[in-house]
This record gives structure tokens, C-alpha cells and sequence, in this order.
DNA sequence: CCTATAGCCTGACGGC
DNA sequence: TGCCGTCAGGCTATAG
């Protein structure tokens, strides 16, 4: 699930909840979860000891990633979180609601708690001191909703490039915070099959998918990033087997682009390159 | 530079 | 019911 905006209404939903409050204890149930080469138990120790006693101050966002600073910043720096294909984040009150797959357990002063949680085991969680650091250490590319990443930028990352524009769009090198889905719901709003080689878009419809890239992600992230809140006519909701159009009505097909299945009206999303 | 594949994990689903 | 293969919205490493 966690793509962009995802990621972003779980940023927001930490930011008005879990941040203020002095973290008693901490609880790593997956010490896996943690890059290192460390002993698991060495590194659950280790992290568990980093953050209790501190407090979270702010989020911040870069692509699929989470950063939550730390009270004492320049010391302990920033807890990042990486959601995989399942993870999210449970605030609580009552231990009866500790949801399932909770993975590192977050308790608080004020008798709640945080679960990081994650049905598969694909997510990372890590103590970092260096935001930026880590976003060139990843290789990652500008966040898409970044004011700065302008058209002109779009077109400088993009100039030269020959792969299939999903590939692009899905590649976090590129840009960062655009996955299957929303991969996808972008090239279905912008009316661009998925197997086109970028290389071959005019002008006009890179300029047509830049903004879609911009719009469907923002468009996302009011909604909550819950389908069932999309406008009426984005993919999303009729993303599977045997789906139709929301605008034609014709049957969806589908095609794999980077070992992915992509989902696509052929109607409307007619091959170029 | 580009594509494809496997591996890391667990659960849901369809077929036998 | 049990077993098996396949697939699922992540990233990384490797090979051609």
C-alpha cells in the first residue's frame, strides 16, 4: 500500500498524535526490521535504549520515507520508518487494540502507544542523525510533490532517458513516492499506456503527465489516501481483475512493466512507442 | 542505460 | 480439509 500518500496521511496522522510525549519504553518485536549486522538482539537493544527517554518534535516526508525527529536532534537525530508493501502506524490507547503484525511498540507518558506494525516483514525502521545524508546515501531522486521539482526539473531528469514510462515513474532514483498504484492512476489520467517509451511522449504530454503526476498525488492525499474517497473518475477502485474504465466502461487490461502488473483502459490508453 | 529475475516475508485465494 | 502454486501496492542485488 504505502506510496506517497500514504505515507503522507500517515505523517500527518503522527503529527497529531504521537509527537510531545516522553517515550517511556520502547518494544522491538522484529529486530529484522533493522539494517544492520548487528546481533538482532543487539540492535533491538540498542534502539530500544536510543529512544526511551526522548521524545518525537516533528515529521518530515521524503518520497515512501519517514523521518520523525527526536527531541535532541543533533544527538539522537531522526527515527526513519519504511512501510514495504504493508506497514502503517496505530495510535492507542487500551492494549486490547494493539493491532496484529506489530513490529517495534512505541509507549508513551500519557498511557498511549505507537505500533509500528507490518504484516510482512518488508519495512525498515532505523535511528539515522542526517536527513539529507540518507536521502543521497538511498540514491533517492526529488520528492514529487516538492515545489522545487518544476517541469523544467521533470524534463533535465528525464532528457535522454528510453525506458517505459512506468518504469520511470515506479523508478525512486528518478523521482521518489510513486509506486504500482499510483503509477498507474497517472498514466490513466494522463491517458499514456504504460508500456510507452518515455522518449516517445511530445512535449505536450510530458508537460500533460507532469501535472498529472502532481495532481493525482495531491488529489490522493485529501482524500486520505483511501479509495473509496477518490473522484469518481480515478482508476483506483476498479483496479482489479475484471474492472472496467470509470469513464468508458470498457474491460481493463492488463500488462506486466517491470515485473509489475499494470492495470489500463485500452481505450483510452492507446500504445505509441 | 535498460530489462528481467530472485530474494526478503506473510497471507489470501483458487484448483485439486 | 489439506496442500500447492500464484499473486500482492516495497526495495535491493545481480545478470545479460
Amino acid at each position: 500500500m504505502p506510496e506517497l500518500p500514504d505515507v503522507e496521511t500517515m505523517r500527518r496522522y503522527l503529527e497529531t498524535t504521537a509527537l510531545h510525549q516522553a517515550i517511556e519504553d520502547v518494544e522491538v518485536h522484529a529486530a529484522g526490521l533493522i539494517p544492520s549486522d548487528e546481533a538482532p538482539q543487539r540492535k533491538a537493544t540498542r534502539m530500544e535504549e536510543t529512544l526511551e527517554g526522548h521524545s518525537f518534535t516533528s515529521t518530515r516526508r521524503h518520497g515512501k520515507y519517514l523521518f520523525v525527529a527526536l527531541d535532541d536532534a543533533d544527538e539522537c537525530g531522526f527515527m526513519v520508518l519504511h512501510f514495504g508493501m504493508t506497514g502503517g502506524v496505530t495510535y492507542f490507547e487500551a492494549m486490547d487494540q494493539e493491532p496484529e503484525y506489530d513490529r517495534v511498540l512505541f509507549h508513551f507518558a500519557n498511557g498511549h502507544h505507537l505500533a509500528y506494525h507490518a504484516m510482512r516483514k518488508l519495512g525498515r525502521v532505523e535511528v539515522i542523525d542526517d536527513v539529507e545524508g540518507f536521502i543521497e546515501q538511498k540514491g533517492l531522486g526529488p520528492d514529487v510533490l516538492d515545489a522545487e521539482f518544476s517541469l523544467a526539473a521533470f524534463e533535465a531528469i528525464v532528457d535522454g532517458r528510453r525506458a517505459m514510462v512506468k518504469a520511470i515513474l515506479m523508478d525512486q532514483g528518478t523521482m521518489a513516492g510513486i509506486g504500482n498504484v499510483y503509477s498507474d492512476e497517472i498514466l490513466f489520467q494522463a491517458g499514456i499506456h504504460p508500456r510507452t517509451k518515455i522518449n516517445a511522449l511530445d512535449g505536450e504530454a510530458l508537460e500533460e503527465l507532469f501535472h498529472e503526476m502532481k495532481d493525482v498525488l495531491q488529489e490522493a492525499i485529501s482524500c486520505e489516501a483511501r479509495p473509496e474517497e477518490f473522484p469518481r473518475d480515478f482508476l483506483g477502485p476498479h483496479r482489479h481483475p475484471g474492472g472496467s474504465c470509470p469513464i468508458c466502461g470498457a474491460e481493463l487490461e492488463r500488462v506486466k512493466v517491470s515485473s509489475r502488473t499494470a492495470y489500463y483502459c485500452p481505450n483510452r490508453q492507446r500504445q505509441k512507442g
